[in-house]
DNA sequence: ACGGATCCCACA
DNA sequence: TTGTGGGAT
């Protein structure tokens, strides 16, 4: 026998091994100053990335001018992504179904899958990853979007040409050779002319860890294509502005260095337009308020200049992209920061009951759950803010859509317990949309508003700190046993978290504990709706689960090594929900001398004082986490 | 009937 | 902190 206390935890900064930058994490500046010593950047791109994992699917549609449309009974579906072959024809994104067909008759449509009534982007996620895993094997790499990714291969390259430069080398591949170095001879980039400038031996600094920077990227695009069968497109410069532009220049299929004599001339060309973030209203209004149609002619502004007009952080980093200036580091992230799902209703599809809003937030809990699931299992990361976001009108009002108030609250996981918390979090949304009018829709429909899109997500996703030795003394989910796989994802639906072996004895309450007052939320169906006023004033309450075990301790792998607290037997066991921040670290030092190490290293000290005790249990260890 | 579904970020 | 808004793909 055992008992099971479930926690949450978080990672305080993702402690690796030898990192040692000291820069204190600023807010995100948007003007961050070049590093003094050259880094070499890579931003690699997938090639029309959608249709490339339909036609590995469907290997008979390679080559053939083809498209990936979501949904196709409305004018044949929107476009998603285009092949190379199909863009000959002037088909585009964005564009129909139907008029794809019109300027290109032999288009192959194919459609993005369906689950739930709605788009399912999985497969294509799943792709990604393979990509990323790949593409992270020589440099920090962080994924910038389920298609895209930035290097940071500056070691590599600096190691490169210490150990092997390519200067010695007698033969380059084919790859490499095909690249596009800017600035030199942009008719003819021959293969001679290549090879002379990624292997000159009186090329600068900057310049040789370039070289070194293609070679390796070539190689990773080979890698990729080899392991993936997709084809990628990559920009390899001194930043990640400048990559990011690189990578689009040529394509598919091909990769360009900028070299930093090159930058001046590129820029000088370059419209603002094309530069990313200056496609939205600060490039129009760039163009409109300074007459600035390329990015070089910023530069006759100064930075005071353009502070004034844009801010301070805005200015300077409009002063330093001119100049081809952006400090911007490459994140190590290989895994998204969110998980979002949602779908919209367009015009007579909007939603007009509380019923249909309900159905569709039942569909979207599922898949949201469903990839909670999945990152937890796969990336033991768990979320923590649940966030609903709606359009919707009314009826009287035209653009009243922009008021619907996005919602958040704590992330409990659970099918049931994202549905239950997604509709009470629109319930809420939708009287402060509503305002003094009538909430209730008499009857069944109403005739004052209608939801034209829903989504939900789910982020403030942090890592548990899986893969250190700490795991060894937790179980994810359902430890007691073999139950079965079902089982056991029912137990993480309940409430998701990491057991801790072993525990300090019998408990010796069983009490749910509250603070604040506000009474527990019974699971109660008939009661819809909990009021805004619930989520408004965010009632304390804890959630605190009694579960009598039997049985001898299930064992995954390794027991032996888990040791001490395992074999501790108690006469019944209990589900909290905890907070490792929350720990109190003088009580670190009544844990087993095995572990109290590892546990001082992932939690945070505590803030607030909170000696109380709560029972014999190891719960006393934990705060309970305050749910709303 | 807004290209849709997702992501990310800065800022208040 | 939650919520808003902009931007990209």
């Amino acid at each position: 026998m055992y008992s099971r206390v479930l926690l949450f935890w978080r990672e305080e900064g993702s402690g690796r091994g030898g990192e040692k930058k000291e820069k204190v994490k600023e807010k995100m500046p948007i003007a961050r100053p070049e590093p003094q010593d050259a880094r070499v950047i890579a931003h690699i791109d997938m090639d029309c990335f959608y249709v490339q994992v339909e036609q590995r699917k469907r290997p008979e549609l390679r080559g053939l001018p083809s498209a990936v449309v979501q949904y196709n009974s409305w004018k044949g579906g929107g476009l998603i992504a285009v092949s190379y072959e199909a863009r000959k024809f002037g088909v585009k994104r964005s564009m129909r179904g139907d008029d794809a067909k019109k300027v290109c008759p032999n288009i192959q449509l194919i459609q993005v899958p369906v689950a739930r009534g709605k788009a399912d982007l999985n497969l294509y996620r799943n792709a990604g990853s393979e990509v990323v895993s790949i593409l992270s094997r020589k440099g920090r790499c962080e994924r910038a979007s389920i298609d895209e990714v930035y290097l940071d291969l500056t070691d590599a390259a600096e190691s490169m040409l210490s150990e092997n430069p390519p200067e010695i080398l007698e033969v380059l591949d084919e790859e490499v050779l095909k690249s596009h170095i800017l600035g030199l001879t942009e008719d003819q980039s021959d293969k001679k002319t290549v090879k002379e400038w990624l292997c000159r031996s009186d090329a600068d600094h900057q310049d040789k860890l370039l070289a070194c920077g293609a070679i390796i990227v070539a190689e990773l695009r080979m890698d990729v294509l080899k392991e993936t069968i997709f084809t990628c497109s990559a920009g390899i410069a001194h930043n990640k502005m400048l990559a990011k532009l690189a990578s689009a220049m040529h394509k598919p299929a091909q990769q360009t260095v900028v070299p930093s004599s090159s930058v001046q001339d590129l820029l000088a060309s370059l419209p603002v337009k094309k530069m990313k973030q200056l496609g939205g209203k600060l490039g129009s209004s760039l163009q409109s308020d300074l007459g600035v149609t390329t990015v070089g002619d910023l530069l006759q502004f100064s930075e005071g200049k353009l502070q004034d007009r844009y801010g301070v952080n805005t200015g300077t980093w409009l002063w330093n992209i001119a100049r081809g200036i952006s400090g911007d580091e490459v994140e190590g992230r290989l895994l998204p920061k969110s998980h979002g799902c949602g779908k919209t209703f367009p015009g007579p599809k909007a939603l007009k009951t509380i019923a249909s809003v309900e159905h569709w937030l039942n569909e979207l809990s599922e898949e949201l759950n469903e990839r909670l699931q999945s990152d937890l299992h796969q990336n033991k990361r768990v979320a923590h803010t649940l966030t609903i976001h709606c359009r919707a009108y009314k009826c009287n009002d035209l653009e009243s859509d922009k008021k619907f108030p996005s919602k958040s609250c704590p992330l409990r996981y659970g099918t049931a317990k994202i549905q239950e918390d997604t509709l009470r979090l629109f319930d809420s949304a939708l009287r402060e949309f509503l305002g003094s009018s009538r909430v209730e829709s008499q009857g069944n429909r109403n005739k004052t508003w209608g939801v034209t899109s829903l989504s939900i997500s789910a982020s403030k996703i942090l890592a548990t700190p899986a893969g250190t030795s700490i795991l060894k003394f937790f179980h994810v989910g359902n430890p007691s046993c073999s139950s079965s796989k079902q089982e056991s994802d029912e137990f993480l639906q309940d409430s998701v978290s990491l057991s801790i072996l072993g525990s300090e004895g019998c408990l010796g309450r069983n009490q749910v504990e509250q603070q604040g007052g506000a009474p527990h939320q019974e699971e109660d169906t008939m009661n819809p709706a909990p009021s805004a006023e619930q989520v408004a004033q965010k009632s304390e309450t804890w959630e605190c689960k009694i579960e009598e075990q039997g049985g001898p301790l299930h064992q995954e792998e390794d027991t032996m090594n888990r040791a001490p607290i395992t074999e501790q037997v108690v006469q019944r066991s209990e589900t909290w929900e905890y907070k490792i921040e929350d720990i109190d670290p003088s009580v670190i030092d009544e844990l087993p001398p095995e572990i109290q190490q590892e546990v001082r290293g992932w939690i945070r000290p505590h803030k607030r004082a909170n000696t109380a005790k709560r029972g014999s249990s190891i719960a006393h260890y934990f705060s309970p986490i305050k749910r709303s």
